[in-house]
DNA sequence: ACCTGAACACCGTTCAAGT
DNA sequence: ACCTGAACACCGTTCAAGT
C-alpha cells in the first residue's frame, strides 16, 4: 500500500514490537520506552494502548521475537540423533537467541511464561521429545529446568555490563586477586565465553546421562 | 544518641541501604525508588546523593546485604568435608540469600560484579577452595560459573510472578498441555521447588565429579 | 476503529542555596 | 558536611474528544 501522508499511517501490533526490538539494540533495555517507540512510529504514546495492553505485554512479545529468530520451527531430534546432541543444540540456540540482541537474556528471562508463547512451546518441545526418547516425565522436567536455568544464568552474567573497576585495575596491573589470575589465564589460553558455556553445558549433560542410565536399569 | 527533632537527624549510608531492602520486600524491585527511600527517612530525594553515587550504586549495596545475611563469614570446607558437599552447601545458601527477599535473584544478578564486594569475595572463595581441593584453575573456574549460573537462572525463574493465564486455566481444568501434566504430577508427588533445585544441582555436581576424575588421571 | 491532546502521578539526577 | 527547594528531562497510563 502507498502511504503519502506519514501521519495518517495506521500502525499494527507487529510494527510496534519490531520497533521496540530495534530500540533495544540501539539504546538497551531501559532505553525501550513506549514514548520512544511511539515517536519512532510518528504517533503519540497513548496510541500504543490500542494495540498493546501495557508495557509488560510488549516486553513479552519482544521475547517471542528473539526466540522465533533462532527457533523458526520447533523440531525434535533428527532420526538417529541422540537426545543429548539434540538437547545441546537447543541450549546453544537458546543462548544465541539471547546473545543476538543487547540485553536479550534479561528480555527473555523477564518475559512472563504464559504470555511469551514461544517460551511455552519451547518447554513442551523439550520435555515432550525427552519423554519420547525414554525419559520419565519427572526426569525430563528436571532436565529441562536444569539446562535452561543454566543457560539463563550464564547469558545474563555474560551480557552484564563489564565492571569499570576491573577494567581500570587490569590496566594498572594492580589486581592480584584470583579473578585477575583467571583473566590472565583466559587470555593466555584463548578461552572464550563460547568455550566456557559449552564446557559447562557438557558437564551438565554428563550428569543428566548418568541419571538417565540409572533410570533405565 | 537521642534525637528529639526528626528532621534534624543525620542519615547514614547504611540506613539508606536497609530502608531500600525493606522497601524491596514491601513493594518489589520496581517499588524501590530513591524518592520513597528518602521519604521513609524524612529527607528529600536529592539528599541521598550525598551518601550514594546513584541508584545502581544503591542496588549493588542491596545485593551485598542479601548475600551477607547468608554468608556472614566465608569459610572453606570443614576438615574432612568433601569439596562437593561444601560446594553444594554454598549453592544452597546462595539460593536462600536470593529467596529470602522478594525479587532477590534479580537484585543479586543485576548487581555489578566489582561493586557488590560480597559477590567478588564469594567467587574467590569458591575458586580458591576448589583449587585447594585439587582442581585446576580452569576446572575450578568452569565449576564456579556452571553452578552459579544454574542457581541464578533457577531462582530468577522461581521468583518470577506466576502467570495469571496458567492459574485461570488450571482452575477451569482446560489445559491439556504438557505443562499442565507437570503441574498435576508435581502436586500428586509433592515435588517442591526445593526438591527440583536440589536434584538439578546433584546432576551438575555429578558432571563436575566426572570431569574432576578425568583431570586426576 | 484508531488516534490526538492533554492530563495524572510518578521517576532519577543536578545544583544553587541554606545551615 | 549535609540537607533543602526547586528545577530538568523524562517515565507509564488513562481518557475524553476528535476523525
Amino acid at each position: 500500500m502507498l502511504c503519502y501522508n506519514v501521519k495518517a499511517m495506521k500502525i499494527h501490533r507487529e510494527q510496534i514490537i519490531d520497533t521496540a526490538v530495534s530500540l533495544l539494540n540501539r539504546d538497551g533495555l531501559e532505553g525501550v520506552t513506549l514514548r520512544k517507540v511511539a515517536a519512532e512510529l510518528h504517533v503519540h504514546a497513548g496510541a500504543l494502548y490500542w494495540h498493546v495492553r501495557n508495557k509488560q505485554d510488549l516486553l513479552d512479545e519482544m521475547a517471542n521475537v528473539l526466540l522465533l529468530e533462532q527457533f523458526p520451527q520447533l523440531e525434535g531430534p533428527a532420526s538417529e540423533q541422540h537426545w543429548s546432541d539434540w538437547l545441546r543444540e537447543m541450549c546453544l540456540r537458546l543462548r544465541q537467541a539471547m546473545l543476538a540482541h543487547r540485553e536479550g537474556a534479561r528480555v527473555v528471562a523477564g518475559a512472563r511464561f504464559g504470555r511469551a508463547i514461544m517460551l511455552k512451546q519451547l518447554v513442551e518441545t523439550i520435555i515432550g521429545n525427552l519423554v519420547a526418547a525414554g525419559f520419565s516425565l519427572r526426569l525430563a522436567t528436571l532436565t529441562y529446568s536444569t539446562t535452561f536455568s543454566y543457560v539463563y544464568g550464564f547469558v545474563i552474567e555474560e551480557q552484564a555490563a563489564p565492571d569499570p573497576d576491573i577494567i581500570s585495575k587490569k590496566r594498572d596491573g594492580l589486581d592480584e586477586s584470583i579473578v585477575a589470575a583467571i583473566f590472565r589465564e583466559n587470555r593466555a589460553n584463548n578461552y572464550t565465553p563460547d568455550m566456557d558455556f559449552q564446557e559447562g553445558l557438557e558437564m551438565i549433560l554428563d550428569g543428566v546421562k548418568q541419571r538417565m542410565m540409572k533410570q533405565s536399569l
